[in-house]
DNA sequence: CACTCCCGCCAATTA
DNA sequence: TAATTGGCGGGAGTG
């Protein structure tokens, strides 16, 4: 009661926070007080005219009480007032009820309410993630602080933090300048390359000894002496000019930070736990390992990665040892840097939450950030960066196999993660993109990102919709295979099957075969293509958001729809279960994401036949990883498809689903015969099936790529065979459809559910036809989903029906369904129609797939998964179990186990 | 008890 | 010299 009354007290003061310090402090006049002339004359207010300016000159007024106190000591308990603000008058409290203190206690914040993180999150809420050029942003530190509630050294610490990633520079005392993340980009890739260097491969190996490890990092530091500092190019770029002097300052926290990020982009599982950092941080005098320093070190490592979290740059996790859970952090952030540039970056930091599991969706998420930078700076990519990317991808990907399980087993747990991520990535996004939408634009972005494509761009303006498609350049190529192994790694490792599937899948890969069988699509935008992946990229955004993802990841669908067939392809392809996928989609995500928005349309257009396998494959994978979930449900959907199709190559495609369907139940256990199929179909079927229609002009004119055998999936491909025979792929001249391109995949139509049998490639041929005939608007089916515009011309498609058939496909489809989405931008004025078929994705790839589910089931409620989750999870145990890597790294978090 | 990490003393720097 | 920065570690919350 009495806080009521205090509240409603207090709430008519005008100044919450101030409000105690002027009465106590200095009589209140309400402006500055001539008191503390020093504060007031050092920030006059730049604005005062602003309608913030009040509130500023408020608190800079204040804000020399509140140091008093500080320094008194007096105060008790800080002004917090966002969070607090729902007390709003805990300010007057001292006045009223000094007495009722107990009360006092209980509204006072909690630890939690006051940690750091907290405090940098509202901290960033303050400004825009990428400001506008133009103005400048000008932080007053006790302005903040008091605003914030807060002593000023806590603002330091978020500060400092900021700047050793360039957000903010100092530009004066208390002044620093907010530049918003638009160089993050830049700044990551700096330290990523400084932490090459000093760091090298020794985090590597990061799982191995700690000794090891910090032994390396004491030998790399030795050789980069402290001077080091320095030496690291944050500084240096961005310019700290006035503050230059590198006192102790630039020291420790700056320094620090940048030392800790550099680990996260320098280690190959992202993952580093506290005490290794603390070790490597510990300069030199490592020797002098006191304990004490140690724990120091760790403090400050935990100021340190709470601002990173806000950033939405890392996260926390558990890795277990033999010893037992250790604290560590995973970095979410964007992993690769192609373009020195901003480009992916931009968005991608937020973007990138999902690490692991999701990379493919962070790949899709880059691209999503690509597609929206498209619009500021669509040029920038370059075909170059791909390439740069796909070395990358490569490089690390050699030692997937181990890291990759790791991955994996962190991956469930990062569903977890990457949701937050992305919530908090989207917002991040949304903020900088509209600036301001929370809730609403997050959706968006997730479902952006989700889709790799970014659908609305694709659609509406081919130019944007690089994305969606995969261009294929080569150099994303090869990335994709080392994806793709290391895929078929987790996954094999995940289940007994899978190990064989897992091979065949590797050498699809590398054969032509794998690159057709991933990706049944390609479609370009107008000048670009647009590739179609049978990969559905949408289960991320749907995961996400699901309800959002409808409306908005419809639109995106649509665009989005191509893609996904494209990685359907690809996941049966590789046999990846939608897990293995997952982890090691993520660089080849990125890599194909970049490289897809680079490359589009010239390298595409030239390499059709047979480079287009090629790029399938990789944007395939790109698409599964976006979507994990939705992969994982397509890729369970399809590998049994793939599976049955696999056995009974010769059974139309119906058959083919019908033992899809039963497959898909029993989508743990691929046959091996038919993974060995589905390495035969990937080569004889796959190759360069796709035909490329160059649009006559724009948009407009769609290029279609059709695989004119692929059907979708590789390992469909003895079912494909119909569908590519029957319905490969069709070219619609631009003109001749004017609107919206058509592709169809041989996969079989995503409405299996109402009709799994019938749904089969031929089915869906037919329908393809038919609907693109009837409906001027372009159809698209993709093996993976089908999208149906509101209308659903395909006849027997349903979009989404909850198909139950199996639980893959259920899952698939209606991921599929909501990936797509007529009513998306793509679809511009005509309705367009996709028909995913499902594939039948390689058996093998079903453990895989599984795991996602796993993931899926995780965050999903298990009514609605709920025997695909248990399932999932068997899975998940089993495919643990098989890895040996996965001893080290779990996340307790995960736990499915 | 271990993990986190808030709080704020107080030294180094700066103005 | 006063103010600003920020290193550092005690020790309080949390689980």
């Amino acid at each position: 009661e009495n806080i009521f009354d205090r509240s409603r007290m207090a709430p008519k003061t005008p100044i919450k926070s101030e409000p105690i310090d002027l009465s106590k402090q200095k009589g209140c006049t309400p402006e500055r007080n001539p008191i503390t002339p020093v504060k007031i004359i050092d920030r006059p207010q730049p604005d005062p005219w602003t309608p913030t300016a009040n509130l500023k000159m408020l608190v800079s007024a204040a804000s020399p009480d509140m140091r008093d106190r500080e320094k008194k000591k007096e105060l008790f308990r800080p002004i917090e007032n966002n969070e607090q603000s729902d007390t709003p008058d805990s300010l007057q409290y001292d006045t009223v009820d000094d007495s009722p203190v107990d009360e006092f206690e209980k509204q006072r914040p909690s630890r939690k309410q006051k940690s750091l993180g907290l405090l940098c999150q509202k901290f960033l809420a303050r400004y825009p993630n990428y400001p506008l050029s133009t103005e400048k942003t000008t932080i007053s530190l006790d302005e903040v602080a008091s605003i914030l509630g807060v002593e000023r050294r806590r603002i330091y610490d978020i500060v400092n933090v900021l700047e050793s990633l360039h957000l903010v520079s100092r530009v004066a005392k208390n002044q620093y300048c907010w530049h918003g993340r638009h160089n993050l980009s830049q700044t990551l890739k700096m330290l990523q390359e400084e932490g090459e260097l000093q760091y090298g491969e020794l985090m590597t190996s990061q799982q191995k000894e700690h000794d090891l490890e910090y032994k390396f990092g004491e030998q790399k530091k030795e050789t980069i002496p402290d001077s080091q500092d320095r030496p690291l190019l944050e500084f240096s770029e961005p310019d700290c000019n006035s503050a230059s002097a590198n006192s102790r300052k630039d020291k420790s926290l700056r320094i620090m930070s940048q030392k800790f990020v550099m680990l996260f982009l320098v280690s190959k599982t992202k993952i580093v736990t506290l005490d290794i950092a603390a070790k490597i941080l510990i300069e030199e005098t490592q020797d002098t390992v006191d304990h004490s320093k140690f724990k120091t070190k760790v403090r400050r490592l935990y100021d340190i990665a709470n601002v990173l979290t806000s950033l939405g740059l890392i996260k926390k996790v558990h890795v277990t040892e033999e010893r037992g859970r250790k604290p560590a952090f995973k970095w979410i952030g964007p992993v690769e840097f192609p373009g020195k540039t901003d480009e992916l970056r931009g968005h991608s930091p937020t973007s990138d939450p999902l690490p692991g599991t999701q990379r493919g969706a962070c790949a899709q998420y880059q691209t999503s950030a690509t597609g929206k930078q498209r619009f500021t700076r669509h040029a920038s990519f370059n075909s170059a960066q791909p390439c740069e990317a796909a070395r990358r991808k490569v490089s690390s990907e050699p030692n997937s196999p181990r890291q990759e399980r790791q991955a994996c087993v962190v991956n469930s747990d990062e569903n977890c993660s990457k949701m937050i991520n992305l919530a908090a990535v989207c917002r991040q996004k949304i903020e900088e993109d509209t600036g301001k939408a929370c809730d609403t634009e997050t959706i968006l972005n997730s479902s952006k990102n989700s889709n790799i494509t970014l659908p609305f761009s694709l659609l509406p303006v081919p130019g944007d919709s690089d994305f969606c498609v995969n261009p294929l350049p080569r150099a994303v190529f090869p990335v994709v295979q080392a994806d793709v192994p290391s895929f078929s790694l987790p996954i094999g490792i995940n289940s007994q099957a899978s190990h064989p599937s897992t091979p065949a899948a590797s050498k699809t890969e590398n054969g032509k075969s794998t690159l057709v069988p991933n990706q049944p699509f390609l479609c370009f935008p107008s000048s670009s293509l647009f590739m179609l992946c049978g990969g559905l990229q949408e289960n991320n955004l749907s995961e996400t958001l699901p309800a959002s993802g409808d409306v908005g990841n419809r639109s995106a669908e649509a665009q989005a729809a191509l893609p996904p067939v494209g990685c359907q392809k690809r996941s049966s392809h590789k046999c990846s279960s939608p897990s293995a996928p997952v982890d090691d989609e993520e660089p080849a995500a990125k890599k194909q994401t970049l490289e897809q928005s680079d490359l589009p349309l010239s390298l595409v257009v030239p390499k059709k036949p047979s480079e287009s396998p090629k790029a399938e494959p990789s944007p395939g994978s790109v698409c599964s990883s976006a979507v994990h979930l939705e992969t994982n449900r397509l890729d369970l959907a399809s590998p049994a498809a793939a599976e049955a199709a696999n056995k009974e190559s010769t059974k139309p495609l119906n058959c083919q689903e019908q033992e899809k369907q039963s497959q898909n139940k029993y989508a743990d256990e691929p046959p091996p015969g038919n993974e060995h199929i589905s390495k035969e179909n990937p080569n004889q079927p796959f190759q360069p099936q796709y035909l490329y229609v160059q649009p006559t002009a724009g948009l407009s004119s769609f290029n279609f790529l059709f695989s004119a055998n692929q059907a979708p999936g590789a390992i469909s491909l003895a079912a494909n065979q119909l569908p590519s025979l029957s319905v490969p792929c069709v070219m619609v001249p631009s003109a001749a459809l004017a609107s919206f391109p058509l592709v169809c995949s041989p996969s079989f139509t995503s409405p299996l559910s109402p009709v799994p049998e019938g749904s089969f490639s031929a089915a869906a041929s037919t329908n393809f036809s038919m609907s693109s005939l009837a409906s001027n608007a372009p159809v698209l089916i993709s093996t993976t989903a089908v999208v149906t515009p509101k209308v659903s011309p395909g006849p027997s498609v349903d979009p989404q029906q909850p198909a139950h058939p199996t639980l893959h496909l259920s899952p698939v489809l209606t991921r599929s369904c909501s990936s797509v989405k007529l009513d998306s931008p793509v679809c511009m004025g005509h309705p367009v129609t996709l028909l995913k078929l499902q594939q039948p994705s390689s058996a093998p790839l079903t453990p895989k797939s599984i795991r996602p589910a796993h993931h899926e089931a995780f965050f999903k409620t298990p009514g609605s998964l709920g025997d695909p989750v248990a399932w999932k999870k068997s899975e998940g145990n089993q495919t643990r179990n098989a890895s040996s890597v996965q001893r080290r790294l779990e996340i307790s978090s995960t736990s499915p186990d």
